[in-house]
RNA sequence: GGAGCCGUAGUUCAGCCUGGCCCAGAACGCCGGCCUGUCACGCCGGAGGUCGCGGGUUCGAAUCCCGUCGGCUCCGCCA
């Protein structure tokens, strides 16, 4: 028989009481953490959201009604106590509990609800599959360790509140149900029900409406808002994700920045409690592709790209011969003391360069006192001293490069690199190394599309200087890959954290870029009408940025995936454990918009 | 769309390669009993499994084969 919880009211949060509370009468609310039933004492150790406190109960002191119910008591049991803080007995102190050099003598026990066979313990570290802990995410959230995460990312919110609001943003909420656009993302869409056959879709991001804001005068807005994205999931990739969006007016990329900066350093101060120098290191889209081969590199570590195509275009290896020839390059990799590498790792390399487009993957160890590889016979003794010198290599190290393209060997080494640091375990922890990316260029060529395409997105403007050039790109691809945009992405250890713009505020230069990117007028005015049109309107210039929400907490808690600081993050498969979301629906919930679905009759309820 | 790893009591795993000794075993958890100072309590006893699902091979399948579903990581995709 279960106690009602009337009037009874927590005195304190267990984790709270200290040696000050002794000889007060606490009542406590709480899950039973364990209980320890040694036939004549019992012990219970209380636990809520502030931590954990030793409750006795003992027949020579407690309440017999009390004495009875604490013998039923089991594993998270929900449980109220009333009892007298005391000092605990000489040498059973708990020294592993802040609690530990008191306990609560129980008069009264309320037991408020019962408790299953648990999935998993509620315990810091266990070992149980994900899935399980997704399905019941509410034992998982009971866990520290989840708890924990979810009071920094609650930290954060307010923490970015105080330094937007604290800065002249308003927070101004845009819809949910909105317009698909076809740039982009795949879209989530909702039926009408009220006008059958047309569709709203959830915002990918609050892009066109923050714009349309400073269109308004809202001068500088910001939002934490749910973003959403129907593509293959990642481990730091949902297809609801979150990201703190802000739009300023009158703004050039320093101001953008200069807040960006100070939102970062205020959370971490206030966070974690960490002060951050400023301002962040800054490299421009080409120093990082061709230094790092990715346009995120993670500099907390070196193991740079080395062009040695001067060298690789002199020399009777045909596969480097022929790709400088090509216009290609040839760089490589030194991986210092790579040269204990088995013939078996080198090959599994190989292979790993394989999948993102290599055709091989050269390589030569140096050790002892030669250059030891199947290709170091097409070089001169010269040609190897000068690979040797460029290259930085010494005795124990091993070299390896990819002859391809411009693209793909810095993308292939890109890829390379980490994989090599991950394996070497080379990567310092404890760092912040955060990085601005710059000077992107505005648009890249995309060959399955045929067209052009915006590498951020089509509202990003070009350099003032680049703007005169924009009729021209219109119809030279060589002047389109040439230009320069306004846009700009913080880095973190690697981690595309944050990423933004100084957007086009005049409908000509919209108008242009549209065309640039081979969408028509009529599409444009039918996609973006709206936009255009507020454009023609006296819209300040104006910027923004957005962060990933996810993605940054992920990394303060030092989390491997952002489900672990999402209270209910889907599987990947976009399955949610807990509520088993997605489902089918009703036949009438379908008829009532208008929508057939092409499956099996028998799997509809 | 593709590649890899994984799926056996409530949970985490062993068993699988080399089919039969497995009507599947361990640990933790759970249930019952004993125990008045434990905090990973202890001791004794007990319950608990459609070996993800479907099909095939075989005298015989957790084990071999095919398919399928699900979980994770990655590529593609993610303006």
């Amino acid at each position: 028989m279960l106690d009602h919880l009337g009037d009874f009211k927590r005195d304190y949060f267990c984790g709270e009481l200290t040696e000050n509370n002794i000889g007060d009468e606490v009542r406590l609310l709480g899950w039973a953490d364990s209980v320890r039933d040694h036939g004549g004492v019992i012990f219970i150790n209380l636990r809520d959201r502030e931590g954990i406190v030793q409750v006795v109960v003992d027949p020579s002191k407690s309440p017999e009604e009390a004495y009875e119910k604490a013998k039923k008591v089991r594993t998270e049991y929900v449980i109220g106590v009333q009892g007298r803080v005391q000092r605990r007995p000489a040498g059973t102190e708990n020294p592993k509990l802040p609690t530990g050099t008191i306990e609560v003598i129980a008069d009264k026990l309320l037991i408020l609800n019962t408790c299953d066979v648990l999935p998993f313990q509620i315990e810091d570290n266990i070992n149980v599959s994900e899935e399980v802990r997704l399905k019941y995410r509410y034992l998982d959230i009971r866990r520290k360790p989840m708890f924990n995460n979810l009071l920094i990312r609650h930290e954060v919110y307010q923490a970015t509140r105080e330094y937007l609001a604290g800065h002249g943003f308003l927070e101004v909420e845009t819809p949910m149900l909105t317009k698909s656009t076809p740039e982009g993302a795949r879209d989530f869409l909702v039926p009408s029900r009220l006008e059958k056959g047309k569709f709203y879709a959830l915002p990918q991001s609050p892009q066109l409406f923050k714009q349309i804001l400073m269109v308004g005068g809202i001068e500088r807005y910001f939002q934490i808002v749910k973003c959403f994205r129907d593509e293959d999931l990642r481990a730091d990739r949902q297809p609801e994700f979150t990201q703190i969006d802000f739009e300023m007016s009158f703004v050039n990329e320093e101001d953008v920045i200069a807040i960006s900066e100070g939102l970062v350093h205020y959370i971490f101060k206030k966070v974690l409690g960490i002060d951050l120098k400023l301002p962040f290191r800054r490299m421009t889209y080409k120093e990082a592709i061709e230094r790092y081969g990715t346009d995120k590199p993670d500099i907390r570590y070196g193991m740079e790209l080395i062009d040695v195509s001067e060298i690789a275009k002199n020399v009777e290896f045909k596969v480097f011969k022929d790709a400088v020839e090509k216009g290609g390059v040839v760089k490589g990799l030194t991986i210092k003391e790579g040269a204990k590498f088995s013939r078996k790792e080198i090959d599994d390399l190989t292979e790993y360069a394989k999948k993102f487009g290599a055709k091989g993957m050269a390589w030569i160890k140096l050790s002892e006192g030669k250059m030891s590889s199947p290709i170091v016979k097409f070089f001169t003794q010269e040609q190897q001293q000068q690979l040797k010198e460029k290259m930085k290599g010494e005795e124990g190290d091993l070299l390896v490069f990819i002859a391809d393209t411009y693209e793909t060997t810095h993308k292939v080494l890109g890829f390379l690199r980490k994989h090599i640091a991950d394996k070497l375990n080379i990567i310092p922890q404890g760092k912040w190394d955060f990085l601005w990316i710059v000077d992107f260029p505005l648009v890249e060529w995309d060959d399955e599309e045929g067209r052009f395409v915006a590498l951020h997105h089509p509202f990003t403007s070009p350099k003032e200087e680049d703007i005169p050039k924009l009729d021209e790109a219109i119809t030279n691809p060589q002047v389109a890959s040439s230009l320069k945009s306004r846009a700009y992405d913080l880095v973190l250890n690697g981690e595309e954290i944050g990423g933004g713009s100084i957007r086009i505020h005049t409908p000509f230069v919209q108008e242009k870029v549209f065309k640039l990117l081979g969408i028509s007028d009529e599409e444009a005015k039918e996609k973006f009408g709206f936009l255009i049109d507020a454009l023609k309107f006296g819209a300040p210039p104006h910027g923004g940025l957005a962060f990933g929400l996810d993605r940054l907490i992920a990394l303060m808690v030092g989390a491997d995936s952002i489900r672990e600081v999402i209270a209910f993050p889907k599987t990947q498969k976009g399955n949610c454990p807990l509520s088993g979301a997605p489902d089918f629906v009703t036949k009438e919930q379908l008829e009532e918009l208008g929508i057939s679905v092409e499956i099996e009759e028998e799997k509809l309820s």
